[in-house]
DNA sequence: TGGCTCTGCATGTGATCACAAATCGCCAGT
DNA sequence: ACTGGCGATTTGTGATCACATGCAGAGCCA
């Protein structure tokens, strides 16, 4: 570019590539509202880039399914229906329970030692009521076990799901009232100790399915 | 733009839209061969765009996991590795008997004479070996059922897997050297006239993975 | 003859511009 | 006071340009 704004003595990654990873994150962290509406010049200027890598960035993002485009061409990020909510919970509960399974066999003690060590950071944030920061440890929590699944493409479309369910988990909540840490995460870690698949199976679609229920309310 | 190539009689959408949908079908009806490469100045040519729509298509693109960006931001269409397909057979199996069950209440006569007449239209292609006909033919054979399921955000899951698998569908259909009818289309047909929800979720995971057989050679 | 380098072409990236359309706000009329 | 219309501003879209980089083929040397 002909105005390098940070000097070149690390490695400079794309520009639409940065702007996106920041949009992504903070949509999947729950960070931006939803319906929240977005401008290209706007995240230029945030970004101190021009439109285009913008453009490129929030088409990625809409191609993934974090962001709304309106027939006019306006991005906002989406307010999900209950119905579509119940879908991607649905779509969550089968592609997570298959990535624990197949985790299951190649889950040693370090792995389950540093669940246990984001578990207590979930813990935290439930105790602190720090939205943000319980989707982000919760997050951490799965993507480090589904790691050790060896399915990168299944991961990628479970990160997806997260992605959409972004701007809504942080509505959904930040409704919840609770307290007590994430009972669910123990079953898990207890599952993944016996090695017992049924269980663990269950404690996975229990977990992902939960924040579910208050959608009556 | 400032040069309408068309006259604008007709309801035009915009030029990137365009281009998008058409490389995605061809993409997924297999009718690129894996590891083909493509520049933007070559398909805004092909579309008589300029780099911009071209860009922002192949943008999505490789989003979606259809195309595959090198680390100098040359985009071809993928190689799967033997890992990568049954990931995403496994994905197809999950997701699409899913779509399948939720289908079945909702599966009334009109919709299994058109699954019949659809898979009658399979058959002939198989018989006339035509590898993209019967991708595009055994798709929408999918996608009608599906479509009943009423699950937009499960349906566009499953063409993304769809999509990914495109390449490689055409290299592995084009391997097939059957001429017989799909059996499982039969059975799956079989089972929505009698209801029967556990033979439904075998046939369709049967005819999802079937295609995965031939790797070993 | 084989391997290496160097140069020129092809290609992706980002910025900027012109244009159309949509949106918002203001003002007049009732 | 409320509503409808109109104009200014904002915004997305596509084209084009300058630039850096990667790739390949030609030419050179051992």
């Amino acid at each position: 570019m002909t105005l390098p704004t940070r000097p070149n003595t690390e490695v400079t990654t794309a520009a639409h590539d940065r702007v996106y990873r920041a949009l992504r994150t903070r949509i999947m962290h729950g960070e931006v509202a939803p319906g929240e509406a977005l401008t290209l010049r706007g995240i230029g200027r945030d970004f101190g880039v021009s439109m285009t890598p913008a453009r490129e960035a929030v088409r990625r993002l809409v191609a993934e399914g974090a962001l709304f485009l309106s027939s006019s061409g306006r991005v906002s990020t989406p307010e999900l229906s209950n119905e579509r909510i119940e879908e991607l919970a649905a779509l969550r509960a089968l592609i997570e329970v298959e990535l624990a399974s197949r985790a299951l066999p190649r889950a040693h003690m370090a792995l389950i030692d540093r669940l246990q060590t984001i578990n207590s950071n979930v813990a935290e944030m439930v105790a602190k009521r720090d939205a943000v920061g319980y989707i982000r440890t919760n997050l951490e929590f799965h993507r480090t076990l589904y790691l050790r699944a060896q399915a990168p493409a299944m991961l990628a479309m479970a990160e997806t799901v997260w992605l959409q369910l972004g701007p809504t988990m942080r509505a959904l909540y930040g409704r919840l009232r609770r307290t007590e840490p994430p009972q669910d995460h123990r079953l898990i870690i207890a599952a993944l100790k016996a090695g017992d698949e049924p269980s663990l199976r269950l404690a996975v679609r229990s977990d992902v399915t939960k924040g579910l229920r208050l959608l009556a309310g």
